[in-house]
DNA sequence: ACCCGGACGTA
DNA sequence: CGTACGTCCGGGTT
């Protein structure tokens, strides 16, 4: 669309005043993987470039303050009470400046004068040379400079990225009088942040009706015994000259001392390069397609200079073969229909041979190009996807090697994968596309500019195959370069171990296991689930009738509407957008009137069907008949593993209905199915208590070692310490206490959450923690010694290496700093039970196999192991299981597990086997 | 078609 | 105002 001629525009910016700002509404969580903290950088640079795209201005300009203003030499205590500016944002400030440096925005300070002034100043000139000009800033004080060609924007209340444009308008909609009256409101309400005094007695609502009721300061002192009511005429009598005063104070300047440079400020052609720099060290990735687009079109590439070729007839096969047989390493990449691997097919496979070298081999597509017969693609590549003498690469091998399996190929073996060594690195970002930009500075083009996106989607294999091998082989000369970089940083975080022995070696044993899926007994769900349905319409009408109509249940507004509104029952917590109807506080209304009880069924009642009675069947696969969970190795902060799509993790476990939906999960003894013929059963070996154990070896407490290596029932060996009595006088109630701390003291519990969840008072709960690390001082040290680890290093880790950074450890924030200390005291026993956890996998599963037995792992829940297993491999299995798990590492504990067996894995029963110690 | 908060399932 | 996850739903926004 063509542009409108117009006037030429100026964007003045507060630098302070947008920084400030954005320290302070944004959580200060954004952080490079390092621990820079950026969140203030990122605020302003969102809302800079946000208003550079929607204005498109000719010229900017940056203003910031310098130390003391003119006035501070009128009124000595103004700003007296700013705190000096914290360091973190010290910091930010700087790499502001280095951003507006590399856009070629001008940065503005004069010596006496805050940015206010200077903008008002230069805003004045601006606009008296028939400028259109737009102030961008986070104090609302600049709203004074609004006027016919003055506009101000301020960062929106909900989202920092939004903003809001304040005309002459827009000021009198929210202030209730126009902006040149501002002054005088701010020197009648007072400031504290500028220590403004304002005059007591007269607040926002008052200083309004009298700014409305007058038209200035002046005329409202002159006529004061018309202010109304009389009490306010003493105050404002007795301020009279504070408010004066204050007004100056609040008065921004329009003719300081400086002059208008447009040329220096004019705003076009920018390093974009040095700003791209800047982003990356930043990681800012997000922000890197919000640039303006210079005059010339970037090109969106990779490697500068590499060959790519789509490999279409037996020629081009026989060339990359070629260079197959020479490499040492290649990178591997596969393009697909889908995002779960078990539903995914094959539509090409991409390879680089070195950096600057790769292909692309093109089997699915439905578009014209001519296409290799699979078959001959197979035979040829075949001898390099296991060859022990390559290496291979892949970003998210998992995905690729499960693939490539289903779709007839060996499966691969992966060498290196980019995601999991940028997990391990503590990357935040770990998708290629952002690695790339991070490490190698590459700019890559989005699948969505392949496929589209949204409901024009295409799918892979519908898109121009000329086109994939442009997107694809830039994908694996991302992967390859990025071995080349991240290889070293393991080292240098001596995580290499971790890598190869651990993870690297894990990626088969999970592509096992989310290929052999477990079954469901559909029939079963369904008749659950009409059970449920009935169940459920009968509790519908009862709260229908007992609410004296009907509403939606599910919805935390109608509901709040309902209960606090409608049946005034008493309020509890606040959220953001309302009461709270949480079962917190459901459960505490529970005797005010009957339909709360219902209220609460009915939530568990739909929640358990329609995540898992009726999502569940949905999921079998067509060609397999079971659900096929896939496992996620890069997600969780601690290390253990998370699932999706369905979660398995999460299978309910508790309760008579959460068993009923565990009962679902069956062995597969369907002929056809089955793994051998003969009866074949579930196999579920856990770790006993295995964080408590390893938060007896870390800190070596003498009371709690004693009691794991004498095999006590542990939290009534807590009990019996803590409350001091013999172990056979502790009562239920006291193991229960006993076991809510033991599990509180592994997640940094104080005292509120102590009493909240056992029912005693503030004071007894922490008289019973002082108790419990009375008793176990080796325990406290240990919590201790964490803490100032953490805060010395910026990281915690497991006992493998594993690393979590906590940049809030040292946050001058209290309550962000004890949550990075509860992170930090938590990770090393979550991290450490999850090594070992993936540890025995691969013992489990490499045994498995030598032996030759059929029973194979299905799932993982974080300490528990699930199996399928022949019955006639019971006890084999069940052995091997359990000696691999316990015997894994080598701890000042023994690490007990318990085996149960049965038909599904709600039924199971205790398997008796010989363990020699 | 997406995103978010609130609620709730697991270890 | 104890840790770590994923999924459902409603309700807001594109």
């Amino acid at each position: 669309m063509p542009e409108r001629s117009r006037r030429p525009r100026l964007v003045l910016v507060d630098g302070h005043g947008l920084a400030y700002r954005a320290y302070h509404a944004l959580p200060p969580t954004l952080a490079t993987s390092a621990g820079e903290p950026t969140h203030v950088v990122f605020g302003f640079a969102s809302m800079l470039l946000e208003v550079l795209n929607d204005f498109e201005p000719d010229y900017v300009i940056v203003c910031f303050d310098t130390g003391r203003s003119f006035r501070q030499q009128l009124y000595e205590e103004y700003k007296a009470h700013r705190p000096e500016t914290p360091d973190d944002l010290k910091h930010q400030l700087e790499r502001i400046r280095q951003l507006l440096d590399a856009l070629g925005i001008p940065i503005v300070t004069r010596e006496g004068y805050e940015a206010d002034d200077l903008i008002g100043t230069l805003a004045a000139r601006a606009t008296a040379n028939g400028l259109e000009v737009l102030i961008v800033t986070g104090d609302t004080d600049l709203l004074q400079l609004v006027d016919e060609d003055v506009r101000v924007i301020l960062p929106g209340r909900q989202r920092f990225g939004d903003y809001r444009v304040y005309d002459r308008q827009a000021v009198i909609e929210r202030y209730g009088f126009p902006p040149e009256r501002l002054p005088e409101y701010k020197a009648l309400v007072g400031d504290p942040s500028d220590n403004i005094p304002g005059v007591p007695g007269i607040g926002e609502k008052t200083a309004t009706r009298l700014i409305q009721r007058f038209s200035s300061l002046e005329e409202m002192l002159d006529r004061i015994d018309e202010v109304e009511p009389p009490r306010l005429r003493e105050a404002l009598r007795a301020a009279r000259e504070t408010v004066l005063a204050s007004r100056r104070l609040a008065t921004i300047v329009r003719d300081a001392d400086i002059t208008l440079d447009l040329e220096q400020a004019r705003f076009g052609d920018f390093d974009r390069e040095r700003v791209l720099q800047l982003f990356r060290e930043l990681e800012f990735r997000s922000l890197v397609p919000r640039l303006p687009q210079p005059r010339q079109p970037v090109r969106k590439t990779a490697a500068p200079a590499s060959q790519r070729r789509a490999v279409l007839t037996d020629a081009d096969l026989s060339d990359l073969v070629r260079d197959l047989e020479t490499c040492q390493a290649f990178a591997l990449d596969v393009e697909t229909t889908a995002l779960h691997p078990m539903y995914a097919d094959l539509v090409g496979i991409a390879l680089a041979t070195a950096p600057d070298r790769s292909y692309y081999v093109p089997l699915g597509h439905t578009t014209g190009d001519t296409q290799l017969d699979i078959e001959q693609v197979l035979q040829r590549l075949a001898p390099f996807l296991r060859h022990p003498e390559k290496q291979r690469y892949a970003h998210h091998g998992k995905y690729d090697a499960l693939v490539l399996e289903r779709a007839g190929f060996p499966r691969p073996h992966i060498d290196f994968d980019t995601m999991i060594a940028a997990y391990l690195l503590g990357e935040n970002a770990v998708g290629l596309k952002e690695l790339a930009f991070t490490k190698l500075g590459w700019e890559m083009e989005e699948i969505t500019e392949l496929i589209g996106r949204g409901k024009k989607q295409l799918t892979m294999d519908r898109a121009e195959i000329a086109r994939v091998t442009q997107y694809a082989c830039a994908d694996v000369e991302a992967t390859y370069r990025l071995v080349e970089v991240l290889r070293p940083q393991l080292e240098a975080h001596n995580q290499l171990r971790l890598f190869t022995e651990i993870e690297l070696p894990l990626i088969d044993v999970l592509i096992d296991m989310e290929k052999a899926g477990i079954a469901i007994d559909v029939p079963y769900l369904e008749q659950l689930s009409i059970m449920l349905d009935g169940q459920l319409h009968a509790l519908e009408r009862r709260i229908y009738e007992l609410a004296g109509h009907p509403f939606n249940i599910n919805s935390p507004q109608q509901l709040s509407t309902l209960l606090f509104d409608e049946l005034g029952l008493p309020r509890g917590k606040r959220t953001k957008t309302g009461y709270s109807v949480s079962q917190e506080v459901l459960e505490n209304l529970r005797d005010t009137h009957p339909i709360v009880e219902a209220i609460l069924e009915y939530r568990q009642l739909l929640k358990l069907k329609s995540t898992y009675v009726d999502a569940l069947p949905r999921q079998v696969h067509p060609q397999t008949g079971r659900v096929h969970t896939i496992f996620h190795q890069t997600v969780a902060a601690t290390g253990r593993l998370s699932s999706s799509d369905p979660n398995l993790q999460n299978i309910p476990a508790r309760g008579e209905l959460g068993l009923a939906v565990r009962r679902a999960f069956i062995a597969d003894n369907r002929p056809g199915y089955r793994i051998a013929d003969e009866p074949i059963l579930l196999l579920s070996v856990d770790y006993s208590q295995i964080e408590l154990r390893l938060m007896a070896h870390f800190s070596q407490d003498p009371a709690l070692l004693r009691a794991f290596a004498e095999g006590k029932d542990i939290h009534a060996a807590t009990a019996s310490e803590v409350f001091g009595v013999p172990l056979d006088a502790v009562t239920p109630e006291m193991r229960r206490i006993a076991k809510v701390v033991n599990f509180g003291i592994m997640y940094g519990m104080q005292a509120y959450g102590l009493a909240r969840d056992t029912g005693m008072s503030r004071q007894d709960a922490q008289r019973f923690i002082e108790a419990y690390f009375q008793r176990f001082p080796g325990v406290a040290r240990y919590l201790e010694e964490t803490r100032r680890r953490a805060a010395e290093l910026g990281y915690v880790e497991t006992l493998f290496g594993r690393r979590r950074y906590l940049p809030e450890i040292t946050s001058s924030n209290p309550a962000r700093r004890q949550a990075a200390e509860r992170m930090a005291v938590n990770m090393p026993l979550q991290g450490t039970a999850a090594d070992i956890m993936k540890l025995a996998m691969i013992a489990v599963h490499r045994a498995l196999a030598e032996r030759g037995l059929r029973s194979r792992m299905l799932l993982q829940v974080h300490d528990e192991l699930v199996l399928e297993v022949p019955e006639s491999e019971l006890a084999t299995t069940t052995e091997l299981v359990t000696t691999r798990m316990s015997r894994v590492v080598e701890l000042s504990v023994p690490l007990e597990v318990d085996a149960k067996a049965g038909p599904n894995w709600a039924d199971l029963e205790p398997v008796r086997v010989k363990l020699s110690h």
